[in-house]
DNA sequence: AACCCGTGGTT
DNA sequence: TAACCAAGGGT
């Protein structure tokens, strides 16, 4: 979609003055944007990904506390970052940005580039928060199309293609360079997002409210509700977890790190196996696995909950079991044993959190 | 391109 | 309640 089809149907200069004035008028107080630190308009993008606003805010105001700047979180254990970012989810986006702020400290002596060209090589920086970096905290014209973006002008152009398909999306980024305000670049990108967060939301649209409402083609045509065209995702797999809970003589605990690739990487859990349909029972397939997994020889004791943990993509049915450590052929760096009070400043994933609450530790409290 | 990667709130 | 949704990126 050109800038002369656009143009056809809608008055640009009109459309951004409506737009802005909306947005100057209405939008939220939130806290990355008391100022236009690259530094915390960066982290508060990063956050923002897949994640709403309510949950973020918490999430940004400590991480901002605990790390102010990029000099600060450039300096920090990693240990400590994934402890911030425990339960915000995608864990790979606080190990990618942490990554990424210690190469804008060392490479470009702590300045966040403001080139697509450069801030695009950063880890976790993908299009949209490119864009959004850079029309946020430095005024550069580009678009920042994320699935808000993609709704709002899917209805405004009435935009019938499949908005799930990777390629669509530069459909949308080529629209926004038509639309967006060379004056206020921030200000329009930011605004097409709240638009779609307060007005032109997902099933039932505030029309009425909308303040482009005369630009919209699919409130003319009264199809704002059939768009944007979405396919639908496949249903998440279902695995099923033992996962024990292993005290040691001295009435300790057993955590395990996890890999520093994959599924919750680098965060750390109970020790536990997936089960399979065999003729061997869950009891079994436990003590045998924590030999070969872990070098630990143990005795399996009784099943004490079920917890479903569902992520994105896959569900886990967990049972969790006590368990007697009767001898580790060697301490590992990837295991610890920990008491209730040395737990602490370890990140788990929620779905280890909910586990976390029916560990025995009152059975070998003095 | 298709799949992996979390979590909590809404419908 | 199952499905959907939310300021996506990496592989």
């Amino acid at each position: 979609m050109n800038h002369d089809e656009i143009s056809k149907n809608i008055d640009i200069k009109q459309f951004r003055e409506d737009l802005l004035n909306w947005f100057m008028a209405e939008q939220r107080n939130l806290p990355w944007r008391q100022d236009q630190d690259p530094y915390k308009v960066w982290v508060s993008e990063i956050m923002l990904q897949q994640t709403k606003v309510d949950t973020v805010i918490p999430y940004f105001n400590r991480f901002i506390d605990q790390f102010p700047s990029i000099e600060a979180l450039s300096e920090a254990e990693e240990e400590k970052v994934l402890k911030a970012w425990e339960g915000l989810g995608y864990y790979s986006r606080a190990r990618n940005l942490h990554s990424a702020v210690k190469e804008v400290k060392e490479k470009y002596g702590g300045v966040v580039p403001n080139t697509p060209e450069e801030i695009s090589t950063l880890r976790g920086v993908g299009p949209y928060t490119a864009g959004a970096i850079l029309s946020i905290a430095y005024g550069v014209p580009e678009p920042a199309v994320d699935g808000n973006v993609m709704r709002v002008l899917s209805r405004i152009l009435s935009i019938w293609d499949d908005i799930a398909k990777p390629k669509t999306r530069k459909i949308f980024e080529e629209a926004v360079r038509t639309l967006i305000s060379h004056d206020n670049p921030s200000y329009f990108n930011q605004a097409l997002m709240e638009l779609g967060a307060l007005i032109c939301t997902p099933t039932s649209p505030s029309c009425l409210l909308c303040p482009v409402r005369d630009h919209c083609q699919a409130f003319h045509e009264g199809t704002q509700t059939d768009l944007p065209v979405k396919t639908k995702t496949k249903k998440q797999k279902s695995l099923n977890l033992a996962v024990v809970i292993l005290t040691d003589q001295e009435g300790k605990t057993l955590i395990h790190k996890r890999p520093s690739e994959g599924l919750l990487a680098n965060l750390w859990e109970f020790p536990n196996i997936e089960i399979v349909q065999t003729i061997k029972s869950e009891k079994e397939q436990l003590t045998e696995q924590m030999l070969t997994l872990y070098g630990a020889t143990v005795e399996i004791g009784n099943l004490i909950t079920r917890i479903e943990h569902v992520f994105s993509h896959l569900i886990w049915n967990i049972n969790v079991y006590t368990g007697k450590l009767v001898e580790l052929e060697e301490e590992n760096i990837m295991l610890k044993r920990v008491n209730e009070t040395e737990i602490e400043p370890y990140p788990f994933p929620v779905s280890h959190q909910k586990i976390l609450k029916f560990v025995p530790w009152s059975k070998y409290r003095d």
